[in-house]
DNA sequence: TAATTTGAACTGACTGGTCAGTACAAAACT
DNA sequence: AGTTTTGTACTGACCAGTCAGTTCAAATTA
């Protein structure tokens, strides 16, 4: 079972239709919420047969927990990537800080449906994939916590700033501030947003240029 | 009709009622979401009939519509008493900011439930109430708006910052820290998290001080 | 002050519709 | 030749909303 003609990780055509899948269940279930979403719908919306979602998941939920591993992993590896390009190119803390709200921006720009569906979801409980969201919650915030760590530990930030909290309230602001962009004045550009928010984040709000 | 002994506003009891199905209801539709809610559920928790939900509201929707606009209705009010407080006594305007944060601090502390319920609804469309949650959104988010348009205006900050994108940014800051906190640390005081979010909100995480 | 009436508030069994998940034979891909 | 998809039909659990009937405290009456 599982391996077929094509083996490294299954066939192509079965994976399109669950890409497919995917991006017909991120938006609906963002615009209507999981259980207001029917499987039906998921079906007609990606041009599939009702059987097919059936086929390539075992239930809707396990549909969507696959579909929220899928997206924060793209969002994790976007973080990870931003904050060692700038390590690389020998940037700063605050640097790695910076680019790596512009990475959340991007994500958030290629992916509003999937960032407001996650951001729904995060705080519940008592849901089936409750467990799956805060192991992959942890790994996106754990990549920030890092280079606040790093940046406490080299010197560059203040001994006093609480990491947990500080990192929390950091990936707050750009997600909150990114979906206002999104719902709000979409015409805006992405560097416009980022250069706004950089300067929140440098405390150049209050007065001193 | 209507008046009976009573008379100002409603009877004491219908009120009572109304109460304990709100109570009952943020509780369960934060934990679960709209949809996966049932009336019944509600009316269990809250300890009446089915049959009274339907005798006190006309449907499940316009339940959580109203629960909504109480809600907001709150957070809104200690906001703008946190700005005027503020004012009152002679404060900068970065005070004045500050006492908001701590104002929307205290109210998630209260009324964690019905914060992360509002949060999952916001930014969804095609919803019975989406046109409440924008107005009563509006109401609160413009009390931020306004002090960092007078501090603009005042001097105070820099002529440069996006007022609107900035009041995301700090509401956006407040709610997924405060949230974090809630869910992740719940044994750390209001104090604590206040004065971390002081810190980052006054620049004073990169070194200097 | 005891008996009666009123009506707002509440009750809970019931109904009609919806939806996740199943079944499976035929067709289409690779 | 095996894997994947299709289309249609079906089932049974679940749930929003309804409605005929009940409760009870206050108002009215005698």
């Amino acid at each position: 079972m599982e391996s077929s003609s094509a083996r490294s990780g299954g066939s192509t055509r079965r994976e399109a239709t669950r890409q497919k899948l995917y991006e017909a269940a991120v938006t609906l279930i963002a615009d209507q919420g999981f259980s207001a979403t029917t499987v039906d719908e998921i079906a007609e919306r990606a041009g599939v047969a009702k059987g097919t979602v059936y086929y390539n998941f075992a239930s809707k939920s396990v549909l969507f927990e696959e579909l929220l591993r899928h997206g924060v992993s793209l969002l994790t590896a976007s973080l990870k990537e931003a904050a060692e390009q700038t390590a690389h190119e020998g940037g700063s803390r605050v640097d790695a800080l910076d680019a790596m709200v512009r990475a959340g921006l991007v994500f958030i720009d290629r992916y509003p449906a999937f960032t407001q569906l996650y951001v729904a979801e995060l705080w519940r409980t008592n849901r089936a994939w409750q467990s799956t969201l805060m192991v992959v919650r942890q790994e996106a915030v754990a990549v920030v916590e890092g280079v606040l760590r790093e940046g406490v530990a080299g010197g560059e930030f203040s001994e006093e700033i609480d990491v947990q909290l500080t990192a929390a309230a950091l990936v707050g602001m750009v997600l909150v501030a990114a979906l206002d962009w999104k719902s709000f004045q979409p015409q805006r550009s992405l560097d416009d947003v980022h250069a706004a928010l950089s300067r929140l984040l440098q405390g150049r709000v209050s007065g001193r240029v």
